[in-house]
DNA sequence: GACCAGGCACATC
DNA sequence: GATGTGCATGGT
């Protein structure tokens, strides 16, 4: 039976394990908030190192840069992100997002932070090829905004434990973070990054739970 | 050679 | 509204 802790205390209990055991994550890879907002749509259902080769490839063209990725032809884009997978779907999902970064906010990236959080997400979400993580995971961890992201390692790791069920809408996974949490952009950071870790460490598809810092909830 | 990886849009029922 | 499918590379 799972320990009836409130919601409240468990998510604490289980960010406090995680961290105790592997330490702060150091999340997002990436040199600047346009380098990660690319990588968030690179690396959608993609293993993170196919994409550090895409982004290595663009910025060996020195192409790593709204007003170069804008001017590129998509076949172009889409040569050199292949290494990510899904590369003639990502360039035009790259190309949408730019186009939408170019057109709102003159291609800043700042300038875009100053935009309101809650017509951000609404905007980003109507921009083809972003969704819910997706626009989350920009308004983060390229933006610094109190917004926490829910991926598969998250719902398999909070479903494990009973605590949703996996199938529940992204929101409400949502939900449970930010009503049982502190708006805190650091603290969401560091829990997501913390859940992609044990995630890949323990708890895959088929799970080695051996060892794992969450076996005791 | 199968399985897996930091989703999303779209077709079909 | 729920369910299934296409998209693709590269590491294990």
């Amino acid at each position: 039976m799972p320990i009836p802790f409130r919601s409240k205390n468990r998510l604490e209990l289980i960010y406090k394990k995680l961290f105790d055991a592997f330490g702060p994550q150091h999340w997002w890879p990436g040199d600047t908030p346009f380098e990660v907002a690319v990588g968030a749509i690179l690396t959608q259902n993609t293993n993170w190192g196919n994409v550090e080769k895409a982004i290595r490839n663009l910025k060996e063209e020195k192409a790593l840069n709204a007003e170069k990725l804008h001017k590129m032809h998509v076949t172009e884009l889409s040569g050199l992100i292949r290494p990510a997978g899904y590369f003639n779907i990502k360039a035009t999902r790259l190309k949408s997002f730019i186009g939408f970064l170019v057109n709102h906010y003159g291609g800043s990236m700042e300038r875009m932070k100053h935009e309101d959080i809650d017509i951000l997400r609404k905007k980003l979400l109507a921009i083809h090829g972003i969704g819910p993580e997706t626009a989350d995971s920009i308004l983060l961890y390229a933006l610094g905004k109190p917004v926490f992201v829910i991926d598969a390692y998250t719902k398999r790791v909070l479903s494990r434990h009973h605590i949703k069920d996996h199938d529940a809408p992204y929101e409400t996974f949502q939900e449970l973070f930010h009503n049982s949490l502190k708006r805190n952009p650091r603290l969401y950071n560091e829990y997501h990054a913390l859940f992609v870790r044990v995630g890949k460490t323990f708890c895959r598809q088929r799970p080695r739970c051996g060892g794992c810092p969450l076996s005791s909830l």
